[in-house]
DNA sequence: AGACATCTTCTACACATGTAGTAGGAGGTG
DNA sequence: CACCTCCTACTACATGTGTAGAAGATGTCT
């Protein structure tokens, strides 16, 4: 299916708030980020974009429109890493493990910590 | 030292050029990417909005104009990644790292060999 | 039904980016 | 000097995004 989304910070956001909902209107979807203060239209407008773009479908119920996403939130962030990776990268991933070690000074011990983040996300995260 | 820099795929190649010779003509550095079929205009067009933007500085000699970096590849990185983590993963770092190692299949064995690039980047990274 | 509250859809505009043509200037060549 | 070449600067246009007002549709209340 759909090869890689990559998608803005803001569209994340929204994206974000269906994923957790599984459906929700643009109204549902402004009122859950008070933080953004974005109109309700702008909102609207966002949703309708990621809708023409084949990210979410809509069904309508009543006068309102209901939005659910047609990606999963792993499979966004599986392509925005990657093509991140693509490009700071040559896509080498363990290239972006290192900058990041090292960056984060993050402690050879918390690797530890690490291995227990990643056998949990191997319950929650997909399942491919 | 400007806060967050952020490039697209096709400006940080273009970048990478000038990184790498520190300093380069608009035709220098289409050449240098043969493989992305531009026409000097666009180049130049690209290098010039950077230029603009603050990301790199130019001077003239004679009919040439050259382009230097005014930000180092590792800040870029590090922006980069970090709006990234920011966006998809909360800031948390250490979820992008888990993240990757289980999308990169990599394996704890090969931590080791994370360690080892950390510590060679640690000295070719960055000076600042 | 009439008035009102709401949603969505349409339209709009600013800005960034991708891409490149055209014009203009500066230097080399006969 | 006239001319050709080459490089930059300006202009241009399409698309994506951020943002939102105005208009249209539809449900609700009295």
């Amino acid at each position: 299916m759909g090869g890689e989304v990559k998608l803005s910070e803001q569209q994340y956001q929204l994206m974000q708030v269906l994923w957790h909902r599984g459906e929700a209107s643009a109204k549902t979807v402004m009122q859950a980020l008070p933080e953004a203060k974005l109109a309700h239209t702008t909102v609207a407008t966002i949703l309708s974009r990621l809708e023409k773009r084949g990210v979410l479908s809509s069904r309508s119920e009543g006068r309102e429109k209901l939005f659910s996403p047609l990606v999963s939130e792993s499979d966004v962030k599986r392509s925005m890493v990657s093509s991140l990776v693509g490009t700071l990268f040559k896509g080498d991933n363990k290239a972006l493990l290192a900058h990041l070690v090292k960056e984060s000074d993050i402690q050879e011990s918390e690797l530890d910590d690490i291995r227990c983040m990643i056998e949990a996300s191997e319950q929650d995260g997909d399942a491919s």
